[in-house]
RNA sequence: GCCGAAGUGGUGAAAUAGGUAGACACAGAGGACUUAAAAUCCUCCGGCCCUUAUACGGCUGUACGGGUUCAAGUCCCGUCUUCGGCACCA
């Protein structure tokens, strides 16, 4: 259905709408802050099982508001956390803001508005829209990361970092977006077909050497890649962060050059192919180029890195993957067959990976192969799939699986793996060589050239000597300042605040000095959020560590599977360092990790692929639309939420037409939690329908009669299977069983009091307004959220009488009822006194009878005669 | 290209120690109630065929092609498609 046609639909439901969820809702949203439903405190009497640590990613409070995607989540963990205070659990279910960022640093350089102005409404905005979805968060523990008192242990963590030799100066070539005025990590630069863009705004990114701080994760690289092992998290994301982190084992080998003193180094993984090396490929930027480069090359060699340079910023990571590249005219020696071979420049080698310099083996890499191919090198093969074949030449690409050497001298015949090591250990013993291993993770470049950031808290003398500020002098708060806009030169705003920056060295020598004009990407503030949740007013330490101890590690972290590298690996390290200063308590933060999937909207696409926004489309009939200009026929299909497509939902609108349940449910009912899944909002009107079917379920008179046995063992079967999925965040699945008993309970004209309160009890965690309300008019004083989980008889969620579904040959011919534990022997004689079975027994041989207790009976059976 | 996830009615989806495919819901059809409509309640609802129509029944069906099995959405082999991520990392 195409939203044309909504604002109808919302007039329909509101008008057959009974149940007064506004009123309903509102009360209890009230009632529960006013009674500190959702305090919650350390009890050392809890067991360390029932303390449970559930949190959400909190969100970036932008100017928008809360998106659709933000309820998913949140919903979800909300579910969780209010059935495990009735299963007796102490939940800690904390909500913060992530308020340290770009937009409201741009917004501020347009409007001159101060960025604390906007995020300080923005968060207002969102913190009424959490509330309004009734989230049973602990609001005592909100914290935002853009304020003092917590960006003080931002800069306390820094400080360790800094003291720990992990964060260090350095000046490299670094992105940098001349639109937001400011560098960028590696992982927030994206490749487009029009070259790098930044990930936000999308804006053109170039290369340049810039005075940067860095954080030392490389050093972290190997544990944070063994540590994935023991986490509860989908393997889909552990599988992102092992690739990003890109652990590779090889060797660095020796190369002696021919006509110059000295050697090259290179790093391979493929030592096996040694005797393969047939050419040397240096980066451009490689020191050694200059300084070999012979006089006929030299002009050829400087042309090329200059060009190299030039282009790096978009054509070197460019798709075509046309190889170039320049001749030295030096040679160096294969150490292991003592053959000449030339050193060529290439921007294809990585001056950051490895040594910045490779052997070619074109025989068994494709972009050596691509390379020789052009500039007409030697190719030998080495390596040959079968032990002891032989090989023939040309060859049409290059083969990188293993085999057995060939062409190898005394190596030849050893498997690939053999090999390498044999090969290896003979490197050694020449001294020419050594085991090596190499990460593609680079470290995380940490300073911005923002305003609205963490100050580093430095002081830097004129000669570079470097002065943390002490500890109890933080925090170093963030001054105010005229202009927003970056200084233009490559440097933060913050540059041009004089009196803030001229100050003395922290020492009270009385020296000059200058602060760090720098701040902290967006990513500092939530890579330890969720410690300063258990204990956000603590200004002695980042947090108590009894209240370390008491609640860590988090139970279960919820949120989009987009921060899968980013926030997730960052926050790790973090951990790891604090781990390893004795601060925190375990290895890791997250113990388990659920993504929840996106949600996504229709929209509309004409037959050449482009996209009509949904407003301009119309339906034709059952599945099938048309585009209202050109009545040409348009084909629906499963996009992002996108302005431009008007297929935006809007949270409020949804609560304010069908009430903060019916959203929560909704979300929770159209699929699995994990799995991205279409917005449509028919399917909420059948949850909302759903919710005003029990609403005057509750007005039919209730009775103390026992409830026919029927309905208990409905009520019993749903006890059973909404606590089964909601333990394991099937949410959709138990909303289906519960639409089964109060479909069940339609069958009477009352209701009975034997089932009606465990009912209101089990769909509490998904409804939890109307349930406090109906939990109310029963009689109850107080809040439901600690009343505890129903439990259930599981003698009635069984039935004593089940179909037996009865076969031939594997097809379905007829059911019967028949006890449930009857057994097989008993099975095959109903069956076979059944008439439509006897049909097909007696013009056939039965060859073999399958009973299944409970289940089926099969006839194997073929013709007669 | 590599890694990961997934393909089930008109739609969102259920069901995997192998055992009635399509629970629940949306849309649709029919009926009850109503002066009428909405709402509500009840019934039907994968496709094809048989049948005047029904009932009964038959065939077929979980992306495609094979295989294992008494029995396959579920297990195995191969192929295709979609989505997400990475992509000259030697």
């Amino acid at each position: 259905m195409s939203t044309c046609t909504e604002p109808i639909l919302r007039a329909t439901i509101l008008s057959m709408s009974k149940y007064p969820f506004h009123e309903i809702e509102l009360k209890w949203q009230q009632y529960w802050e006013e009674n500190n439903t959702f305090k919650v405190t350390e009890d050392s009497s809890v067991p360390k099982e029932k303390r449970t640590y559930v949190l959400d990613m909190f969100p970036y409070p932008s100017g928008a508001g809360l998106h659709v995607g933000h309820p998913e989540g949140y919903t979800a963990t909300d579910i969780y956390c209010r059935y495990l205070r009735m299963k007796g659990h102490r939940v800690l279910h904390p909500m913060g803001f992530d308020s340290f960022g770009l937009p409201a640093e741009t917004y501020a350089i347009k409007t001159g508005t101060h960025p604390e102005i906007t995020t300080k409404q923005n968060i207002e905005k969102f913190r009424q829209q959490i509330r309004r979805l009734g989230f049973s968060y602990d609001w005592d523990r909100e914290i935002s990361t853009h304020e003092a008192t917590y960006y003080k242990w931002t800069q306390w963590i820094f400080l360790q970092l800094y003291k720990k030799g992990l964060a260090y100066l350095a000046e490299i070539p670094v992105w940098y977006c001349e639109a937001l005025g400011t560098v960028l990590a590696n992982e927030e630069v994206i490749q487009s077909s029009e070259g790098p863009r930044s990930e936000i705004g999308g804006h053109p990114v170039v290369r340049k050497p810039l005075r940067q701080w860095m954080l030392k994760i490389t050093e972290y690289a190997e544990r944070l890649l063994n540590d994935l092992e023991d986490l509860d998290w989908p393997e889909s994301i552990k599988a992102m962060q092992r690739n990003w982190i890109g652990k590779s084992v090889g060797a660095n080998v020796r190369f002696s050059l021919a006509d110059h003193e000295g050697s090259l180094e290179v790093y391979t993984t493929r030592p096996d192919t040694l005797f393969g090396a047939t050419y040397m490929v240096l980066s451009p930027e490689h020191p050694l180029v200059d300084a070999i480069s012979t006089p006929e090359h030299r002009a050829e060699v400087q042309k090329y890195q200059q060009q190299a340079a030039l282009k790096s910023d978009l054509e070197r990571t460019d798709l075509a993957k046309d190889k170039t590249g320049a001749f030295t005219g030096a040679y160096a020696v294969n150490p292991m067959n003592g053959k000449k071979i030339p050193i060529w420049i290439s921007d294809y080698i990585l001056i950051s990976y490895g040594t910045g310099a490779i052997m070619a083996v074109p025989a068994h890499d494709e972009r050596d192969f691509a390379f020789a191919l052009k500039f007409g090198l030697d190719i030998i093969r080495v390596v040959a799939s079968e032990k002891g074949g032989t090989v023939s030449l040309p060859m049409e690409e290059a083969t990188t699986e293993e085999g057995f050497a060939i062409n190898s001298g005394d190596f030849s015949g050893l498997s690939t793996q053999d090999c390498k090591e044999k090969i290896i250990t003979w490197l050694e013993q020449q001294g020419l060589g050594r085991r090596a291993i190499n990460y593609k993770l680079r470290d995380w470049i940490f300073s911005r050239q923002r305003y609205w950031g963490e100050p580093i808290p430095l002081v830097l003398t004129d000669e570079g000597a470097i002065y943390p500020i002490p500890e109890d002098q933080l925090p170093l708060a963030l001054p105010m300042v005229e202009s927003y806009k970056p200084a233009g030169t490559g440097e933060s705003p913050l540059a041009t605040v004089t009196d803030w920056v001229n100050t003395t060295l922290p020492d009270g020598s009385g020296i000059p000095g200058k602060r760090e004009t720098n701040t902290m990407p967006q990513w500092a503030g939530s890579c330890w959020y969720y410690l300063r949740y258990l204990d956000p007013t603590n200004d002695k330490e980042f947090a108590g560590r009894d209240k370390i101890d008491y609640w860590m590690p988090v139970d279960l972290y919820v949120g989009g599977a987009e921060h899968a590298v980013l926030h997730l690996l960052y926050a790790r390290f973090w951990h790891k360092v604090l781990y390893d200063i004795g601060a925190v308590n375990t290895v890791e933060p997250f113990h388990r990790l659920v993504n929840q999937g996106m949600i996504t909207s229709y929209a509309y696409q004409r037959s050449d692929g482009t996209l009509v926004p949904t407003d301009e489309v119309e339906e034709v009939s059952q599945g099938s639309w048309k585009e209202t200009k050109t009545g040409l026929p348009v084909s629906q299909v499963i996009a992002k939420m996108s302005k431009s497509l008007k297929n935006v939902i809007n949270p409020d609108d949804i609560i304010q037409e069908f009430g903060a349940d019916s959203m929560r449910l909704y979300e929770m009912f159209m699929g699995p939690l994990r799995q991205s899944k279409p917005w449509n909002t028919n399917g909420l009107i059948g949850i909302h329908r759903f919710l005003d079917r029990i609403w005057r379920l509750a007005e039919k008179p209730i009775v103390d009669d026992q409830a026919p046995v029927e309905l208990k063992k409905s009520l019993h079967k749903t006890i059973k299977k909404v606590g089964e999925d909601t333990n394991s965040l099937d949410f959709n699945t138990a909303i289906s069983q519960m639409m089964i008993f109060v479909n069940d309970s339609y069958k009477f004209e009352h209701r009975f009091k034997g089932t009606w309160a465990p009912f209101i009890l089990c769909f509490a965690p998904y409804a939890p307004h109307l349930a406090e309300e109906l939990w109310q008019r029963e009689g109850n004083k107080s809040t439901l959220a600690y009343e505890p989980f129903p439990d259930f008889d599981p003698a009635l969620t069984i039935d004593d009488e089940v179909e037996i579904v009865l076969q031939v040959n594997g097809k379905l011919r007829a059911k019967i009822m028949a006890a449930r534990d009857l057994g097989a022997t008993e099975l095959e004689a109903l069956a076979r006194a059944n008439d439509r079975i006897q049909e097909y027994l007696e013009s056939s041989q039965v060859l073999k009878v399958v009973a299944v207790p409970g289940r089926l009976v099969n006839f194997v059976v073929k013709p007669r005669g």
